[in-house]
DNA sequence: GTAATCAGTGAATACAAATTCAACGAATTA
DNA sequence: TAATTCGTTGAATTTGTATTCACTGATTAC
């Protein structure tokens, strides 16, 4: 079937080409007008495949939400070393792999006040805080880590992660930060 | 001139109000009339105060502009010292001056992209990268910090600031991080 | 004391952007 | 080939919100 096969073509390119003006643009500023003359195709065609422009975004973050395991950790690998391997994969995504990198992006962003409440609410249930104050936890028995409240010491970390990774996808020059100084602020 | 008191102080309401429902809610789900009912006034009334919505964040953005200054370290200080006795000040005054840790999250909330121009273009401006980075530089010949490039370093310390300051607003039970962990990516 | 000015209101209007829809041509099916 | 379905379009409609405006009552100036 051909026809199907292009249909969902057209769908993906529809969520890839919000996903990256989302991101660059911001929600808000991206209007329907601007995603289907960039994909391109008509405004009207649009909601063939989307009911809104907020159902659009809902299915990104549901995208991101399934792809979101892969953050955890597993057993064996020592937490700095599997955080320092994390960072150094997701910031070299921004040149390999647009996609995953601004997908990280997104779903950081649609986490915070003023979002569409439904993506809001999948986007909150796949947050990484929990599994990384477990690391975090791990880490500090080890003692590589210093003390402190793990679960604001991963709070911290995210938050830094995701301000970083905003600012290069504003700034596509800024070459990406070595993950060491990331994990520094953990020991 | 009584009335003319009145007025000021009612300008100084509606931009204070503005101001927590702005880092809050977000620019654009806080509607005007939000702001009015918040005062409280009339919305019409609001127009005799600010031509727009984006006026009114400008003059929010113009003033966080004014007291930026207080951001540049003072000579002689060593800058590990100054960064950390900063970013202590920065965080108490979540709970103290809820005003002037309101408007450094506003002020890096309008530096990102979708964010209205006028506002973004004066928020740009008095970004305080270049005097971090010659801070950090200075850091890094007294040897407290590590090698690296010197604005890259700083683009990400206050990234990561920006970023907990945030989750900070978003979640006041949230207590306030080590400026020391913060100030160790540094090192 | 009267006129002129100003703060204030909230319903009416304007506007921008999301969403709908009637019509068309191309692909698919019988 | 004819009939039917499906993808496609872009102009018309709806919707949500910023902005305006005609009017009111209080304050100030003369």
């Amino acid at each position: 079937m051909t026809r199907k096969e292009q249909k969902e073509e057209r769908r993906k390119a529809i969520l890839m080409t919000a996903l990256t003006l989302f991101v660059t643009k911001g929600y808000y500023d991206t209007k329907i007008t601007d995603i289907a003359a960039a994909v391109p195709m008509s405004t009207g065609l649009l909601f063939h495949y989307f009911e809104s422009k907020e159902e659009l975004l809902s299915e990104l973050v549901r995208m991101g939400a399934e792809g979101a395991g892969s953050a955890t950790a597993p057993e064996g690998v020592p937490p700095e070393m599997w955080l320092k391997g994390f960072l150094g994969r997701l910031f070299s995504y921004a040149a390999e792999q647009p996609w995953v990198f601004n997908m990280f992006v997104l779903m950081g962003q649609v986490r915070r006040p003023g979002m569409p409440e439904e993506a809001r609410e999948i986007a909150m249930k796949v947050s990484a805080i929990d599994d990384t104050a477990a690391l975090i936890k791990k880490g500090q028995k080890s003692g590589v880590f210093h003390k402190g409240d793990a679960k604001l010491m991963a709070t911290c970390f995210w938050a830094s992660v995701q301000g970083i990774m905003e600012e290069m996808s504003a700034d596509p020059e800024m070459p990406a930060p070595d993950p060491e100084w990331i994990v520094a602020m953990l020991k």
